[in-house]
DNA sequence: CTAATCCTTCCCATAATGGCAAGGTCAAGG
DNA sequence: CCTTGACCTTGCCATTATGGGAAGGATTAG
């Protein structure tokens, strides 16, 4: 089948298709006389595997350390699980930095009045001399009082 | 000051402040007959408010509404508040996004054995035929069987 | 044969950020 | 006065995954 099709089978866009290519993702695929890319079911089964993958969020290249597990029958479970894992707590951080700002600015929001005035606590936050990426600075403990 | 030094003082890179200067999001700096920018503390001020902006997730062209309604002293806090708002919700729904994916993945984990034989449920659910957006898809309401 | 559809490659754009390079500027010190 | 080092300038490249579009060739349906 053309790459057409094969996008309509595998629910990858044939744009998409051509790029995981020319990353080297996935083969070139074989061409016609005339140049056109062919594929076949086992093609549509990988693009669906890299679908699945993408929607849960790996990237391109921890897309191609799944795709070599799976065709490795002799791997061992255990790799498949550590890049999982390690995926899984990547997307946890990225989670909980989201919720950091969300609770923040809703705190500020919170505060604002939101009418036709000007007064306004977020823009005041804002407009504030040190904000400090909190957790990131590292307060020296305190010192028995020198003077 | 050159930039340099108002990069130090506001927290964010020369280069990111070049380039809010060409984006738009704020003035160009005046320049040194050299052609050096140059900055004062309201430009610093207006850089720190940028950044925590930044820190709380908003683009820039986020920023520059909410530069705008800084600088307008007869603006109404509801404006700020919707801004921030709309912000959060989009943080939130980043963020369940996220922990779907996080959720499912853990799921398939939790059942992969992860020891040294390649019996591994995440590949398999990965191969497996119809990944549906599940929440995006229509299920018909079941009819009375009619066969 | 022609029109429509499909395919190819190539370039562009996105958002925010860093890196590098070539070259001009400035301040401190000999 | 000149050198050295730190700093500035612009400009280009790269990132990540994705879509858009153009120009032109291939195929297929009528």
């Amino acid at each position: 089948m053309n790459i057409g099709k094969a996008a309509r089978a595998s629910g990858i866009s044939a744009k998409m298709i051509r790029y995981y290519e020319s990353t080297g993702l996935i083969a070139g695929a074989e061409r016609t006389a005339s140049g056109y890319r062919v594929y076949d079911h086992a093609d549509v089964h990988a693009l669906r595997f890299i679908g699945r993958a993408r929607d849960l969020g790996f990237s391109v290249s921890q897309m191609g350390e799944l795709l070599a597990l799976w065709r490795d029958h002799s791997r061992a479970s255990a790799d498949v699980k550590a890049i999982a894992l390690r995926h899984v707590a990547e997307l946890e951080e990225k989670a909980r930095v989201l919720q950091a700002m969300s609770r923040t600015l809703k705190h500020l929001a919170d505060h604002c009045n939101g009418d036709d005035r000007p007064h306004c606590p977020i823009l005041e936050d804002f407009a504030a001399p040190d904000h400090v990426p909190a957790r990131s600075r590292w307060r020296p403990p305190p010192m028995a009082a020198a003077g």
